[in-house]
RNA sequence: CGGAGCGUAGCGCAGUCUGGUAGCGCAUCACGCUGGGGGUGUGAGGGUCGUGGGUUCAAAUCCCGCCGCUCCGACCA
């Protein structure tokens, strides 16, 4: 993409509104705008970080046995008055009438619609179990929209729903996705801590939140020093993960705390996933049957599963900036690589810089090429700013040796190469 | 919802107390110089001063209503 031709309105000043970091560098970066109070429209740069997100956990839902559906943003009060939500939910949830005077919302979550679904379809034991999900808008009316995406009211939310014939099968499931959790988490570039939770109905203590490590966070966390040395990628580090301390600061208590003193951390978090098991809250009143392989008939054992992917957005920018602005993980950057001339009076330095862009794409590299007539250091702020992992500086040295400069973008480093041999580092 | 504040150009703000031609910086546009860390000079464009009403010869400014936004607290992916 060109800079030129594309829309990325930065902004060199801080908007007064914002408070906390990633909010500020959203908006200077020119990734949303806000349209009303705790509801943005994200703007091409804000959706293309939006939608990697989107599409990492949807790989990973995928291997983990989910099958991806869409429900409606839009529900009728009917089916949350069948769970008794309806009047229990209070004022978070959206309401309105359509033009026949019919109850209607704007859905805050989908425990219901999708039970109704389920139950619809599904009677025997042989279909289960079954993890469906979906990447949908959820609207909840929040008393204080803040921290941009953070909290907003209008927000994408990924959410499964578990379907299991017992108790033991749905704890499988309820395992699984703890697990798939943590990979999500870490392909996304962030440390994940699973704190154990209130589970709120029936559940017993299978319920936990996913907390994010930064400064930012809204919640103090006392963790096992464990937990900075896992790495989620293996079974073994997931299957250790589980039996670690961690636990949010209402339910910490330093008397009972069965880890030592020195082997406690605390942080902040930022919550971007709350998992949990409710047995058959919902497949009761939806009548969720399911028949056994000896002729009786159960309800669904239910678990959901959600993952905050809007605030996902500024959760990993907290934990990813510095002075200069946002420094992406590779996997959610917007793009790969910002492109700069910084000789843009220079007609061969220009001939150089378009040659390596049109490289870059005929390799599928995702760049951003900063081909406007701006002074180099206009540049260099602007693609600090929008923190694009590795920055390739056309200059001098490229028009007399052939070189380019790289520049990463998370340590600052820099080196000379040429761009053969760029690509075969970039697709490593 | 309780407490507090703010609405003036795309962004950041001054002007409001004490009514009298709507301003500054950044950004934008034109031209010149400059050309590796947001440089510089000259010139230009851009405003229902949130909105409705009232007071007044005259309202961004005073009074009343409304709307919007933000901050502090309790809720939440």
């Amino acid at each position: 993409m060109r800079l030129s031709q594309y829309y990325l309105p930065t902004q060199r000043e801080t908007p007064a509104d914002a408070q906390i970091a990633s909010h500020r560098l959203m908006l200077r970066a020119g990734m949303i705008y806000q349209s009303t109070s705790g509801i943005y429209t994200w703007l091409p740069l804000g959706l293309r970080v939006l939608r990697k997100i989107e599409l990492i956990v949807r790989e990973e839902m995928d291997k983990a046995g989910g099958i991806e559906l869409l429900m409606p943003t839009i529900q009728s009060a009917e089916v949350w008055q069948r769970s008794g939500r309806y009047d229990s939910y209070g004022k978070e949830m959206l309401r309105f009438k359509d033009r026949h005077d019919r109850e209607m919302l704007y859905g805050p979550t989908n425990e219901e619609l999708i039970t109704e679904v389920f139950a619809q379809h599904i009677k025997s034991y042989r279909d289960l179990p079954k993890n469906l999900y979906h990447t949908q808008w959820k609207f909840r009316d929040e008393i204080r929209p803040r921290f941009g995406v953070m909290r907003g009211r209008e927000f994408l939310m990924k959410d499964a729903y578990s379907f299991d014939i017992d108790y033991e099968s749905a704890k499988k499931s309820y395992w699984n996705m703890f697990e798939t959790y943590l990979k999500i988490f870490k392909r996304l570039g962030l440390t994940a801590i699973p704190v154990r939770a209130d589970s709120g109905a029936i559940g017993g203590d299978l319920s936990h939140e996913f907390q994010i490590l930064a400064p930012a966070g809204e919640s103090t966390i006392y963790y096992d020093k464990a937990f900075d040395l896992v790495d989620f990628d293996n079974e073994e580090s997931i299957t250790q993960v589980q039996h670690l301390y961690a636990a949010a600061d209402e339910k910490h208590d330093a008397a009972s705390c069965p880890v030592s003193t020195e082997n406690l951390r605390q942080a902040k978090g930022i919550e971007v996933g709350h998992i949990f098991y409710f047995g058959t809250k919902y497949s009761e009143p939806f009548n969720a049957k399911i028949t056994t392989p000896d002729g009786k008939q159960v309800f669904a054992e239910m678990g959901s599963y959600g993952i905050g992917v809007s605030r996902l957005v500024g959760a990993i920018i907290e934990a990813c900036f510095d002075g200069e602005g946002i420094k992406w993980p590779t996997s959610v950057a917007p793009f790969q690589v910002g492109l700069i001339c910084a000789k843009t009076h220079d007609p061969k330095a220009v001939g150089f810089a378009d040659a390596v862009y049109a490289k870059l794409l005929e390799v599928g590299v995702e760049v951003l090429y900063d081909d406007r007539d701006d002074r180099p250091g206009a540049k260099f702020a602007n693609m600090d700013l929008i923190g694009l992992p590795w920055q390739v500086i056309v200059g001098s040295n490229a028009v007399e040796k052939g070189v380019i400069e790289i520049k990463q973008r998370v340590n600052g480093s820099r080196q000379e190469l040429d761009l053969t041999s760029f690509i075969n580092q970039l697709v490593v």
